[in-house]
DNA sequence: AATATAACAGAACGAGCGTTCTAGTATGAT
DNA sequence: ATCATACTAGAACGCTCGTTCTGTTATATT
């Protein structure tokens, strides 16, 4: 009954997903997310009300698209410890990878600092992510303890890990080279090995 | 020869330093810095040449006032493992203090996060705050070691506190609740425990 | 084919941004 | 006491911000 929208909603979103990831919320202006999704300022109005809708919507495209990137085989993996060191293989390989295109750290990471003390979305939203990524964490870390590879406890190592892979997104964004990342992650692969038994 | 300042140059900084932690680089405008300090644009840009002048000393001025709080511990402290532990106890108690004169996290950790891609001061800043703090624990640590508190290595677990010490700022600054906080501070300190040999 | 509907492009809005300018003022050196 | 200096307050600058408005265009239904 009306003419039909003429941009993809997602492509949409993952452009002005990147620019709001690579500037953050403030830097990045309504011009610049015009500029980067190739939409009219009214047709992102249009479709997301104001600037802060467009950014729920971005994280919410975040949250779906990288989110199981990592969920899956760490909460549903079937090994143990290997799981996590993938992980951490793929948090590796986001420094090297790093472009234009796929901004460094983590979006929800970025924009949960800048304003996670002032914006209930980033936070509620930040606090979930924490939440499944410390789920995820115990739950390969009692699948490495149903394997023997491991002893207890389980808990109090998922919130190391949490904190370990918070405090890599940080350094990521605080523009770190790929050296002393790659320094980070060796500290917390020694870690999981620390917490191997002896075979 | 000519007229002298009025304010106080430290008072000043202390003061513009709050708001810039609290709110970020983009987000505190010049008006709320003349605000927050009670001294005229003018007097201001002339002090500090611009806003980024500005926030370059109100960042010196974080980094000669805050981190010896705990560096001189951490660093030439005469214990060991508790050295550690003061520290965890410090970023405790950071948590149920905050206030609007002392917001929550860490102003370099925000602002690197917020700026690190495209600010070389920040960037470089932080940078040696990571590198100053890595030192710290070094130190700590092998004070453990020569203490006979705990075995090696010392340099991978140092990377993983500095870890820790990020994550934990990048959580605090996003929000989250007091019970979470302390819960991941807790398991920094299991950590501890479980490097500590068997007396 | 005619109509109703909504997306489209781009101009225009007031507000606020960082910065500069215009005066006026208070002080140390002569 | 006079002068040079650099502080002070506040108005004003051009610019960009997020947002809204004005037509125009294209499509699904009747």
């Amino acid at each position: 009954m009306a003419r039909p929208r003429e941009f993809d909603t997602d492509t949409v979103l993952e452009a002005a997903m990147t620019t709001l990831w690579r500037d953050g919320y403030e830097s990045a202006s309504v011009s610049d997310l015009v500029d980067a999704t190739g939409v009219g300022r009214a047709s992102l109005y249009n479709a997301f009300d104001d600037k802060h809708g467009l950014f729920e919507a971005c994280l919410r495209h975040y949250a779906e698209g990288r989110v199981p990137l990592w969920r899956g085989q760490l909460a549903e993996g079937e090994r143990g410890l290997d799981d996590i060191r993938a992980f951490l293989s793929l948090l590796r390989g986001v420094v090297t990878e790093s472009s234009e295109a796929a901004p460094t750290g983590c979006l929800i990471v970025n924009t949960s600092v800048e304003r996670g003390s002032t914006d209930p979305f980033v936070r509620d939203m930040a606090a979930d992510y924490r939440e499944e990524l410390g789920s995820a964490f115990r739950a390969a870390l009692s699948r490495a303890l149903e394997l023997g590879e491991i002893d207890e406890p389980i808990d109090g190592r998922a919130e190391v890990l949490v904190l370990g892979a918070m405090g890599l997104f940080a350094v990521l964004s605080a523009g770190a080279d790929a050296t002393e990342i790659n320094r980070l992650i060796v500290g917390l692969e020694h870690l999981l090995d620390s917490w191997a038994k002896p075979a």
